[in-house]
DNA sequence: TTGACAGGCGTACACCGTACACCTACGGTT
DNA sequence: AACCGTAGGTGTACGGTGTACGCCTGTCAA
C-alpha cells in the first residue's frame, strides 16, 4: 500500500552513520550511545549491529563521513598554499563537528578515508620538493594538527550552574593565583590586552591554530630550501 | 595487638592513587575501573570515594602523580635548553606511563600541579627574553607537546592473535595499498631505509619528537629575535 | 560515659555494549 | 505455485560500569 501510512525508511550503513553524526552533533560524543542512536533511528539498539560491527566501528564511520566533508584538494602551484588551504579546510569540518576532535584523537584503526587524506597531503609535500624522508617527519611534525584542530589547553567548563563565588572568594581566589601562577596570570592577561574582566574567557582558538601552523610550515621551508636529511654525513 | 596478624593499611589520598597509577601502569587506563582498583587495594569499590570525589577527579589526581615525577627546573642560562630540559624530561615520565598521554588529553580540569607546570614554562619564556603576548602563543603552538608527547599517526594494533593473511593476500594489499596510498608507502619505505619488512614496525617516536620540538624552538627563537608581536601596526 | 565523626561496607540503580536466538518479509529457483 | 535462503529488525539476557544512600564500627575529645 503506497499510500498508507509511510513504512519507515529501512537502516543501511549511511543513515546510521548519518543519525550517529548527527546525535554527536547535539549532544555530544561521549553522551552517544547505541541505545540512544537506534531510539533516534525509531528501531532497537540491536538492529544497529547488522550494519555496523560495533561502536569502535561505528566511529570509524563517523569520522570518515566528516572527512568527507574536508574540501577537495585543488590543483597549486605553492605547496605551502596547498597544504595551508587544505589544513584549514579541515578545521572548518571539525569545527562544525566539535566531537570529531576527541574522535579522532582516540581513532587508533586507519580507515582507508583517513589514509587518503594523509596520503593527499604527503603528496603535497613531494611535489613541493620536499624528500620522501622529510616528507614523514614533517608529516609527524603536524601530528594532529593535521586534522584542523590542536589541543586545548584550557578548556572552559563555563558551568553557568555552578555556584558563582562570592565577589571577595573571587578575589582571594585570584590572589592566590597571582602568587602562585604570576606567568599564566601575565599571558592571559595579555591574550585579553589587559581586559582581566575577560580573562577566563578563553583564546582566539582560530589565531592560534593558524599561528602554530604557520610557524610549522615556516620551519618546513626552511628545512626544504637547505635540503635537511636525517642521515647524517 | 600490634604482634598480630598486620592489619589492612588504613586508605588514603595517597594510597589510592598510588594504586591507581600502579593498576594503570599495567593494565592501561582503559580497563582501570574504581572496582578493579578497589579489589587491588582489598577494599570495597565504595571506599574509594572517601577519598576521591569520582571517577574524573580520580585521574586528575594521577595526572598530578605522574607530573610530580618531572625533573624539577634547573636554573639555566638559555632558555632554549632550559625548555628543551623540562619537555624531555616531561617525556620521559609519559614514556614510562603510556596510559598518561591519553589521560592527559581528555583532562579538562586544570589542577594546580598542572598549573604550576605550566606556569613554569612560561616563566622559562619570559625570563628568555619572550613578551608576554608571544609566549601566550608558543605555549598553545607547543600544545600538548609540552607533556612530552606527540599524537601518535600510526599506532599499530600489531593483534598476535589476529589470523596472519596468506602470502598471496598480503601481495594483494600490498599492491592495493601502494595504488591508492603512494606517498603513504613511499615515506613509510623511506623511514625505514628502505627496508620494505619493517614498513610496519611504527615510527623512532623519540626521533620524531625532538625533531618536532626543535623545529618549533627554532620558530620560536626566530620570532623572538624579530621581536615578534601580535599587534599590526 | 557519651557522642560526634571518619572511614569502610552492602545494597541497589541506571546505564552501557553486545552475544544469541528468533521471527518475518522478500527475491530467486525449481 | 511452492520453496527456501537470506537480509534485516526484535527480544531477552549477561556482565560490566559509575555511584547514591544508608548502615555499622572503631577512635577520640569532652
Amino acid at each position: 500500500m503506497t499510500g498508507g501510512t509511510a513504512r519507515r525508511a529501512p537502516l543501511s550503513r549511511d543513515r546510521v552513520l548519518g543519525a550517529a553524526v548527527a546525535l554527536a552533533d547535539s549532544v555530544g560524543i561521549e553522551a552517544l550511545s547505541m541505545r540512544q542512536l537506534a531510539q533516534e533511528l525509531g528501531v532497537v539498539p540491536m538492529a544497529l549491529y547488522k550494519h555496523v560491527a560495533n561502536k569502535d566501528e561505528l566511529v570509524d564511520g563517523m569520522v570518515d563521513v566528516v572527512l568527507g566533508e574536508i574540501d577537495p584538494a585543488a590543483p597549486t602551484a605553492d605547496w605551502r598554499d596547498a597544504v595551508r588551504r587544505r589544513v584549514l579546510s579541515a578545521r572548518e569540518v571539525v569545527v562544525r563537528h566539535p566531537w570529531a576532535r576527541k574522535a579522532i584523537e582516540s581513532r587508533t584503526r586507519r580507515t582507508p578515508t583517513v589514509l587518503a587524506y594523509m596520503d593527499s597531503l604527503a603528496g603535497m609535500f613531494r611535489a613541493g620538493g620536499f624528500s620522501p624522508d622529510l616528507t614523514h617527519h614533517v608529516m609527524h611534525a603536524l601530528g594532529n594538527r593535521m586534522w584542523g584542530f590542536s589541543p586545548e589547553l584550557f578548556e572552559e567548563p563555563r558551568d553557568p550552574s555552578a555556584p558563582a563565588p562570592s565577589p571577595e572568594q573571587q578575589e582571594a581566589m585570584a590572589a592566590e593565583f597571582a602568587e602562585r601562577f604570576p606567568h599564566i596570570l601575565e599571558i592571559a592577561t595579555a591574550a585579553t590586552s589587559g581586559d582581566l574582566s575577560r580573562v577566563g574567557g578563553g583564546c582566539d582558538e582560530q589565531f592560534e591554530f593558524e599561528f602554530a601552523l604557520d610557524l610549522m610550515l615556516d620551519g618546513f621551508e626552511r628545512l626544504r630550501e637547505q635540503g635537511w636529511t636525517s642521515r647524517r654525513g
